[in-house]
DNA sequence: CGCGCGCTCGGG
DNA sequence: CCGAGCGCGCGA
């Protein structure tokens, strides 16, 4: 027999099958080593034949198989064909997403413990042999123990020296690492609404693909997502749940436990190697039915799938951050298709890219309406920062917020405060008015680069000078970014000095669980305010927090991203969801410098469709997606001059595109990144914005063409930010 | 990707 | 004439 196999190098001129001769019995699927160019080295098994294709004398054996159970399934064949023709890269990298990373570069961390077994209990041993004649008895009464636990009681020389002498033996097994601590509990299986119902009804009649559950905070999505996985499983089928890697709490491990039991395998990044590599076993091996996890468990390792679940279709972390650039939508759509069931993608506040493809009849669209108990959600109060600067206000705080702190500290309940700050990004704002500095072009807020002291439109690489006076209204209170969290938790300090103040950012937030103490913490009531950035928007779930203040919405609704609106509604809905609760109504204050935005006015009133329908017209009218695409090509390398002539390389490719399909471009340029230069690397981009996604795959040719070991170039779509 | 073959250039 | 340096093509 012949194995046809794909060797594990990642690169386009070996990105091709390699013929083996093989035992009978080898799997298609099998990771196997091979001898290769002289050496040794990884490779995966994508087909068995009968024949081969070469010369009897040039084939080679391969060389050993790692697993008894080929680590990929077969839909990964069809899958890395698409991956690789989507993403022009080597079918290698695109198989590379299906294992977890511990399993590759021979680091293959079998989960075993050696275990001591008793043999031979009527051995005798001299007197002097106390030790070993304690742990033969201690043996003797358990029959067999850790070799570990073994040493650690008698120590290793009188372990071992019964072992020589045949009284016990020493036996390798695998141990599964069940992922730790799941607290018990998780809610009861509702009965569900008559909305529910339908809801479910619809997705399962319908004959259309994907779905889009559009439904506000409460009104009970979970149970949905949770009633179609249980289908699937009572039916014998798999399913994929997808969630933001924010929102893997341990409530939520729980909750999926108490339902699904061992049928529920978790992969996320805050396990240990070890745990995951266990987990992805229990999935591949059918011990597990359901794989539950941030964006790569899409790739689980999962037959017959009967349904794929995205949570929060619209969070950024859906995207990847490096290569090869997927967009998880896209490969749970991909997975959907070959199993041919259905995937849902749910949120309170849609992606207008996902909206737009429901509304047009891409995708069906079911809509829950209302919140279960009817709870009204907490009431959002706008406060007008340009008042209270106009009052000489100069803190982070409004009347309006301050008074609401006072009332809920009196009462006794707690609340957040939610920063904004996002990395670098400084807008232009008048302190005054309100103004924000906008590119005349695009239609998209500047951002200050104070290594120039300019103005710049990251869409078009425009600069403008910076404005001593405010262009609007000739005020001089110009100010170029938010507050930090220290000096908001120093000034809570001066205005509430018997209040107790948790504190959680970049800063405070270290190791692995870094949050869930500060969390713990505020959940305990060990604190009565919550100072914080971005994360502590989502996951958690704090009973007694009645009051959510949003310190600077404007910091994300003047972000220098056509996005940013979109963002700022979906930020808004999402930290009010942390206010309030069942006995008592919640408060939102959202302090603004721009109190008559629409995305504001929109997002006070919980009208999701009334932002939609604006923010669509805006991107129609301005261009920008999902009525274009935005697509970048990134060149980094440490020598700036090579990384500058792979840029003019690229740039003519893209420019003798735009020659030959001149109606396909709206925008056509190349500069310097943003950021010039990140952890000793030369950054230089060419940014287009194109009419539709038709040229991707020759731009992604041009990305790959481009590349050289010291040249890294790479294409993204719609980036998520342009730094 | 990593290796080796072969070509070329420079030193002796 | 021989040794080090680099570019190209091969690997099954």
């Amino acid at each position: 027999m012949y194995a046809q196999v794909i060797v594990d190098i990642a690169h386009s001129q070996v990105d091709r099958i390699f013929e083996y001769s093989c035992p009978e019995g080898l799997a298609a699927g099998s990771r196997v080593k091979v001898p290769f160019g002289g050496r040794i080295i990884e490779g995966f098994v994508i087909g068995i034949a009968e024949t081969c294709s070469l010369p009897a004398d040039k084939v080679k054996p391969v060389y050993s198989v790692f697993d008894e159970l080929p680590a990929l399934v077969p839909e990964c064949f069809d899958l890395m064909e698409h991956i690789s023709a989507r993403y022009k890269v080597p079918k290698a990298t695109s198989l590379r997403l299906f294992l977890p990373s511990e399993m590759r570069l021979g680091k293959v961390r079998e989960a075993q413990k050696t275990f001591v077994v008793l043999r031979d209990g009527g051995l005798s041993l001299p007197k002097s042999a106390k030790k070993q004649a304690e742990a033969l008895a201690y043996l003797k009464e358990h029959g067999e123990a850790e070799l570990s636990r073994l040493c650690a009681l008698f120590g290793r020389g009188a372990v071992s020296a019964l072992i020589g002498k045949g009284a016990a033996t020493a036996e390798k097994r695998r141990v599964k690492r069940a992922p730790s601590a799941f607290l018990g509990g998780g809610a009861p299986e509702r009965e569900l609404t008559p909305a529910q119902n339908n809801a479910i009804e619809s997705i399962e009649s319908s004959p259309k693909r994907v779905h889009l559950l559009h439904g506000v905070t409460g009104s009970g999505k979970t149970e949905i997502y949770l009633r179609l996985i249980a289908r699937a499983i009572e039916s014998g089928k798999t399913a994929i749940f997808l969630v933001p890697e924010i929102s893997l709490t341990p409530q939520m491990f729980a909750q999926l436990r108490a339902r699904f039991k061992d049928g529920v395998a978790i992969l996320h990044s805050g396990l240990t190697a070890g745990e995951r590599f266990d987990e992805w076993w229990r999935l591949r091996s059918g011990e597990a039915k359901i794989a539950v996890g941030a964006r790569s468990a899409v790739f689980a390792p999962l037959k017959d799938i009967g349904v794929i679940v995205i949570d929060e279709e619209h969070d950024a972390s859906y995207s990847s951050e490096s290569a090869p650039r997927y967009s998880t939508v896209e490969i749970a759509r991909m997975r959907a298709e070959y199993n041919g069931c259905k995937l849902v993608l749910g949120s309170a506040t849609p992606s207008v890219e996902s909206y737009l493809k429901a509304e047009e009849g891409e995708y069906g669209l079911v809509t829950l309406p209302e919140r279960i108990n009817r709870r009204p959600l907490p009431e959002i109060i706008i406060a007008d920062m340009r008042k209270e600067a106009q009052r000489g206000n100069n803190t982070a705080f409004s009347a309006p917020l301050k008074e609401e702190l006072a009332a809920t500290l009196k009462s006794g309940n707690q609340a957040i405060l939610f920063l904004n700050r996002r990395g670098y990004s400084r807008t232009v704002i008048c302190r005054d008015c309100g103004y924000v500095a906008k590119c005349e072009n695009c239609d998209v807020s500047l951002t200050y680069h104070s290594e120039d002291n300019c103005l710049k439109c990251h869409y078009c690489g425009a600069r403008y000078k910076l404005p001593a006076v405010c262009p609007a209204c000739g005020g001089r209170h110009i100010i170029y970014s938010g507050t930090g969290t220290q000096r908001v938790v120093a000034e809570l300090g001066e205005l509430f000095p018997g209040a107790r103040t948790l504190r959680m950012d970049n800063d405070t937030v270290s190791g692995k669980d870094g949050h869930y103490n500060i969390l713990k913490k505020f959940a305990a009531h060990e604190a009565d305010i919550l100072v914080g950035t971005q994360m502590i928007a989502k996951g958690h779930d704090f009973p007694s927090v009645t009051l959510v203040g949003i310190l600077d919405a404007d910091m994300s609704l003047h972000f220098s991203d056509y996005r940013s609106g979109e963002r700022t509604f979906q930020l808004i809905t999402q930290v009010s969801g942390r206010s309030g609760r069942a006995d008592e109504k919640g408060k939102v204050v959202l302090q603004t410098y721009s109190p008559e935005n629409y995305i504001l006015r929109y997002a006070v009133k919980y009208d999701y469709k009334g932002f939609y329908e604006n923010e669509k017209q805006v991107r129609k009218a301005t261009l920008f997606p999902p009525y274009s695409l935005i697509c970048r090509v990134m060149v980094t390398s440490e020598n700036d001059a090579q990384a500058l002539s792979a840029l003019k390389e690229a740039y003519f490719s893209a420019e003798a595109l735009r020659e030959k399909y001149p109606d396909k471009f709206l925008f056509l340029n190349r500069m310097h990144s943003p950021v010039k230069k990140i952890q000793g690397k030369h950054r230089y981009q060419v940014l287009m914005r194109l009419t539709d996604g038709e040229l991707l795959s020759e731009i992604y040719e041009i990305a790959a063409a481009v590349s050289s070991p010291n040249v890294l170039c790479y294409v993204e779509e719609n980036p998520a930010n342009l730094s």
